[in-house]
DNA sequence: AAGTTCTAGTGTAACGTATTACCACGTCCA
DNA sequence: TGGACGTGGTAATACGTTACACTAGAACTT
């Protein structure tokens, strides 16, 4: 192994001052001494032990990154995005995949903190933040994303989403405005708060709208162990069959995200529905999958991209300090992407004609 | 910061009793000496600093993996796999996305390095690891995944993969057997040792058919910058595309894994064709997606599960030195999954009929 | 009784870097 | 001429943990 004192020696200098030159710290250092210390360098192919460094300096350039499941596209393209954008910022990122289990979010918290990393950006977005907080030290930086963070929340110290409720309601008012009535609903328990959102923006459009929302066309996977992320289509699926079984199923369903729309996709496809002639679907997150489905899908767009940006960028200045930063809570506007999941309901009087043209 | 010595004063002991705690070794330990030590790590809510821990012990439990891409859900379920089996060894996983990039390839590695890393784990399987193997030190364990490798290799220590050759063989057969003669192709740049071995297993299993092979029909997507594993899907969609408006098309395509099969069957619809009518699409590897496609796709299998756990086990036995290994090269068998994808070919005369009602 | 082994610990030197205090040597100006 | 200052560098210490050598006292053995 090849240390800082080799290169030292070889140069000829101290410690010191090859410390000095690995940190550019050479203003005031004879050019050819700073020559020999870099060419030594070379000639070694010496790597700055990042540990060694750390102990030293207490703090370490990585984030922790807690995502319900990379198994999940939507996560795994979010968790690339996050990672290409904290590389630009010298920083590494370690993914630590939860499964939305409470436990397992306390315990990678935990390990993160004995590896001295101590800036997180959580992406599972449980309702309760209490079994955290008492594994969050003081000296941790939390970023919240994909979850509106109310002021004054003394753990999460920025955020970046979408407003989530915004989304909802404008998957809800395209169907509403399709001509549909019978509007299902499809998730994975309500426990986070992005789902939340969700759920209350789509009853508030349609009760803006005076449609009165029929609870059986709620459907809510079952809070069983084992089902965390990975498991979406497969929800989906299910979840789109209890509800077309019914006696008067629903002509249009709005998804929590887009991998329980496609699964809803597939279990219509099973039980004869058309998609869209027999049923609307829409989903939320546009995924890259979203536009390549059979048909491919309506949904709501997060800019994911514009949001890994975001909250790399407020967690590392907030870790280093950089100046203040104007606002840590970022919100932003998810959009409408028409595709071809939707569609007027069979025999329907179209009350916005001008959608079907998209 | 609360260390190994505030719980030692706490305790009333020395810090080494403290660690021989920690590290279990509380054999001949005297039970009340040892609940008072317990007791002191609950009260301060001590987490060890596994920075310090390791830069006495010279390597750290955690494993590097690098992948082409966790945004591709084949990676991201096995990443998320390799997580999970790592854990239960104790082990965390730092996560690498290195888009088929040789020169991210190499950062990388040098950056695990630093970490103080010793056991990596190679997802992308590039062609030669020339470009690598001035970045591995001896002392650093490279495990192979998807990746036969030959005996000799110096710096592969380890590998666990599927038939590549063998899988690509069953797909074809599969084809050939339902009456298919022209039969395409679709890939990114052959690049990896994988992708080597299925083109060459396809064309293997023609030849022995006495087919011969139309290379108009083998499309390798442009090796063009930007275009990793993120836009599999993508790059399957331009393929068939390209296959499809060719004189004389294919009436099957074998692609190189499920994502671009997907884009394939999107590609497909998009000019017309239906899926398995006019164009039958094997994919390869199974992702979960596969079996919620419409049509549910006919592909090859890899037990990502089982390979999960040999790679995993086999790495951690080897840096641990726990006993010799049986073999350290694995080669599984990979098996062919017949679900809706794939069909006779309109007008022909099917030569394995049996292959209809799967 | 003296020697030996065992028990239940203790004390301390590393691990590789960063930081702080410090020093030697010139130069410049009063 | 001497001291303040700038330059280029050295030496010592600390970071939190572990490994290893060590010991005080008790319990056996001969």
């Amino acid at each position: 192994m090849v240390g800082i004192k080799d290169v030292a020696a070889r140069a000829g200098v101290s410690v010191s001052t090859v410390s000095n030159v690995i940190n550019g710290r050479h203003a005031k250092m004879r050019a050819e001494t700073l020559q020999r210390v870099q060419a030594a360098i070379a000639e070694l192919n010496y790597t700055p032990n990042a540990v060694a460094r750390q102990l030293q300096s207490g703090h370490i350039k990585t984030l922790g990154l807690v995502v319900p499941s990379v198994a999940n596209p939507f996560w795994g393209n979010v968790s690339q995005l996050i990672e290409k954008e904290a590389q630009q910022r010298g920083y590494q990122v370690m993914i630590c995949n939860a499964e939305r289990d409470p436990k397992l979010e306390a315990d990678y918290l935990k390990s993160l903190y004995g590896s001295s990393i101590r800036g997180v950006i959580l992406g599972s977005s449980p309702l309760s933040l209490s079994h955290l907080s008492e594994h969050i030290s003081k000296d941790m930086r939390i970023a919240a994303f994909d979850r509106k963070t109310r002021a004054g929340n003394d753990v999460i110290s920025c955020s970046v989403s979408v407003d989530q409720d915004l989304g909802a309601r404008l998957a809800t008012r395209h169907l509403i405005g399709l001509g549909h009535t019978r509007i299902g609903f499809i998730s994975g328990p309500i426990g986070t708060a992005s789902r939340t959102g969700r759920l209350a923006g789509m009853r508030a459009e349609m009760e803006r709208s005076g449609i009165e929302i029929d609870e059986s066309l709620i459907w809510l996977a079952p809070d069983a162990a084992g089902f965390g992320d990975s498991h979406a289509a497969e929800l989906g699926r299910i979840g789109i069959r209890e509800l077309l079984t019914l006696d008067d199923p629903p002509t249009a369903v709005f998804s929590v995200n887009d991998m329980y729309a496609i699964g809803a996709l597939s279990g219509a496809r099973e039980l004869g529905y058309r998609v869209p002639e027999d049923l609307s679907v829409v989903g939320f997150d546009d995924i890259y999958l979203a536009k390549v489905m059979h048909p491919p899908l309506t949904t709501i767009r997060q800019p994911a991209d514009l949001m890994a940006e975001l909250v790399v960028s407020r967690l590392i200045d907030q870790l280093e300090g950089t100046d203040e930063i104007a606002e840590p809570h970022v919100v932003l506007r998810p959009d409408l992407v028409v595709r071809s999941s939707t569609t007027a309901p069979a025999g329907a009087i179209r009350s916005h004609p001008r959608f079907h043209t998209q």
